[in-house]
DNA sequence: TATTGTTATACTCTATAACTATA
DNA sequence: TATAGTTATAGAGTATAACAATA
């Protein structure tokens, strides 16, 4: 049947997401020196997007605004950005890169695209486009629906151990 | 040229990449209690290859064998798997899903399952498919060289700053 | 001597809650 | 009263290094 069919393919997709962790991983061992994950998704943001509010960055970035916050502050301790006063909200900073801040992204571009033209070297250009395309898709489903929370799926029907986790 | 375009390609794909994690952590949300990510992981990796060592386990995970040793006491702990002895070897211990394991398995599945039909149900089953294969095999690229560490693009031709993160 | 696995320590990322300043 | 942002705290994931037991 359809159904069935369908839900094995969400079983093999939902491994794959599972696994796919090493593979940010291994693209955040090639970082520079006091530039973690987080400092790099920021710099890449604002180089992508421009100058920006904290409260944007936190919605691109997908996570709450005291973690970037945080992240911001590193970021502005060491230069790569700087945090102007918003004219139109004293509440409000605008992030700007720095020029040390280009510099940083023109680095990071280059390690990544270096990683990733070494482990992609062989596919096709329709293939990278493809993933590259679906990826986009299903981030966008995720974040299309974050302001209501993942609603669990209705108790099974059966008469058996319901909860397994909470033993 | 093509080369240009490749890596405009790449530098796409890397922004998918890191916003990716948003997924991750919304198919984290909907966990059952004390069951965080890597004990799902392990249940789910056991459940889908069989009895195993923790050395091949920690292969499947891609993480040091000691994160594995302490996902893998979490989910001894609750009661999810036992560690059988090694005939074999006495250093080497055989993971094994408990009965308790297969019903969590079973609820992990069903949890997932339902999100992903939430988020993905208005796919074509060919881009359902496709994503799979893709992450699959992009995941295999970094797998395959992990024992060789990545390698940093040589530094650039020009005279300019070439570490902008050691400031 | 090499390998399997555990433990201690440290670092990063994240969320929640309390708080300040401003709208 | 509501919103923008910060800080404190806590929890989870990971890696490195030191260690024990066994091959």
């Amino acid at each position: 049947m359809a159904v069935q069919a369908r839900y094995e393919q969400y079983e093999e997709l939902s491994r794959q997401l599972g696994a796919f962790g090493a593979v940010k991983r291994e693209l955040g061992r090639i970082l520079p020196s006091e530039c973690a994950s987080g400092s790099a998704a920021v710099v890449t943001l604002l180089g992508r997007h421009g100058d920006m509010r904290m409260s944007k960055l936190a919605e691109l970035l997908a996570v709450d605004m005291s973690v970037t916050s945080r992240h911001v502050a590193h970021v502005a301790e060491r230069g790569w950005i700087e945090r102007l006063p918003d004219p139109a909200d004293r509440r409000s900073r605008i992030l700007r890169l720095t020029p040390e801040g280009h510099l940083l992204l023109a680095e990071l571009s280059r390690r990544t695209t270096h990683l990733l033209a070494e482990r992609l070297g062989d596919w096709s250009e329709e293939d990278v486009t493809q993933l590259t395309r679906l990826m986009a898709r299903l981030r966008a489903g995720f974040d299309d629906c974050r302001a209501l929370p993942p609603r669990l799926p209705p108790p099974e029907p059966q008469t058996t151990t319901r909860t397994p986790a909470t033993t």
